[in-house]
DNA sequence: GTCTATATATCGATAGAC
DNA sequence: GTCTATCGATATATAGAC
């Protein structure tokens, strides 16, 4: 493999430098929460001085609101496989494994939407007022037209949608009292299979999903 | 009614400006998160002044580890119910009725609670790895027993609570979201009932719970 | 048991040399 | 674009008069 080594633009290191700090972080906000965040331990763990911080994002609350933002963004994408699915058991089914998978691999990101809401959306209400409530009101109509074709039972939409996220981000946002309870260890993979099975195998039979009929 | 006006005793007046130090300190650890919280802001709330707090309360740390303490154990004795029930239908019924109402009655507790899973438990680690442990194997067990009783579908009773757990609790945790996406109003009696209801239906019918024979 | 004043530590943010 | 030194604000916690 040959490489170029073109020397590193401004706009290269500066994409490089807020990539290290938007992860490390992620993970800072997660852990302790905005308020138990200090910007020299999101430093450390981005290996750059306390100072640099400042010098890419102006504020602690300007970093803290691209994370925000950063995650919002994933879970909306996560969500498309919704729309085009011709019955509940294709696109809820797929939209519960996207959905744990998320949980599986970014944890981090969960608990940071799950504490930024908690304390009353200081930051992304705006976000919570349009971008999530058009979504949200987009998922329900396709839940309609497939009760209204005959796909599932006439279940409350709203609760439904309540009980999706609920039970998917439950296995970020409370993964370490489920570790603990599973003796420490984290989850295997047979473990999340496992998981996954029994959230889709209830939610699915609880609203009485049938399968498409070319299924 | 004649009232005894026997002065208040140390002992009284600690027990009540504690209970007052308590209530406010929950509410302002579900706000702001534990690093958020200010003793000034608990004090103000409890129309105390800062230094008195600290008189009752040695550092920040003991009296929220106390806050949590309280949250957990009206949890415990919320889940009764579950042992006595017949079946499936009125345990788990019961159990999702008692959840949703703390859930609608205390907020705030719960928001505590998850904010200290989410940050890996720094104070009650040992809660969850004694007491929360032993009460879901116990529950696990009674499951179980309604499993091979006929009474159900075998489910995987561990996912069947974190379920559970998840789905009830999000009524607490994530209710401001809940009250953004309703138009900004906080659910109505009507609301929750139909979220109870809801709720019940999609996992009681999701596991095959059958109603016992003298139900 | 109460309360004002204050000690001490730490945080976010910035100045200014390189 | 980087980094050391530091400012100013605010937090927890305490001392000591009442």
């Amino acid at each position: 493999m040959t490489a170029s080594y073109r020397p590193l633009s401004r706009k290269d290191i500066r994409r490089e430098n807020e990539k290290l700090i938007l992860e490390a972080a992620e993970k800072v906000f997660a852990e302790a929460g905005f308020g138990g965040a200090t910007m020299q331990l999101i430093a450390d763990m981005a290996g750059l001085p306390k100072a640099n911080l400042h010098y890419y994002f102006p504020t602690k609350e300007s970093l803290y609101r691209q994370v925000v933002q950063a995650i919002f963004l994933d879970w909306l994408k996560a969500a498309d496989i919704f729309d085009a699915a011709p019955g509940p058991v294709e696109g809820l089914g797929a939209y519960i494994d996207a959905k744990m998978e998320i949980s599986r691999r970014h944890p981090a990101g969960s608990k940071v939407w799950a504490s930024e809401v908690m304390h009353r959306a200081p930051v992304i209400q705006d976000y919570l007022e349009t971008t999530l409530m058009e979504w949200t009101e987009g998922r329900m109509d396709v839940i309609r037209r497939w009760i209204a074709e005959g796909k599932m039972d006439p279940v409350d939409p709203r609760h439904l949608l309540y009980m999706l996220w609920a039970t998917t981000q439950h296995y970020a946002d409370f993964g370490h009292q489920i570790e603990t309870l599973n003796g420490g260890r984290p989850m295997s993979d047979a473990q999340w299979v496992a998981a996954k099975e029994s959230v889709k195998s209830i939610i699915l039979k609880g609203i009485g999903a049938r399968p498409s009929p070319d299924g």
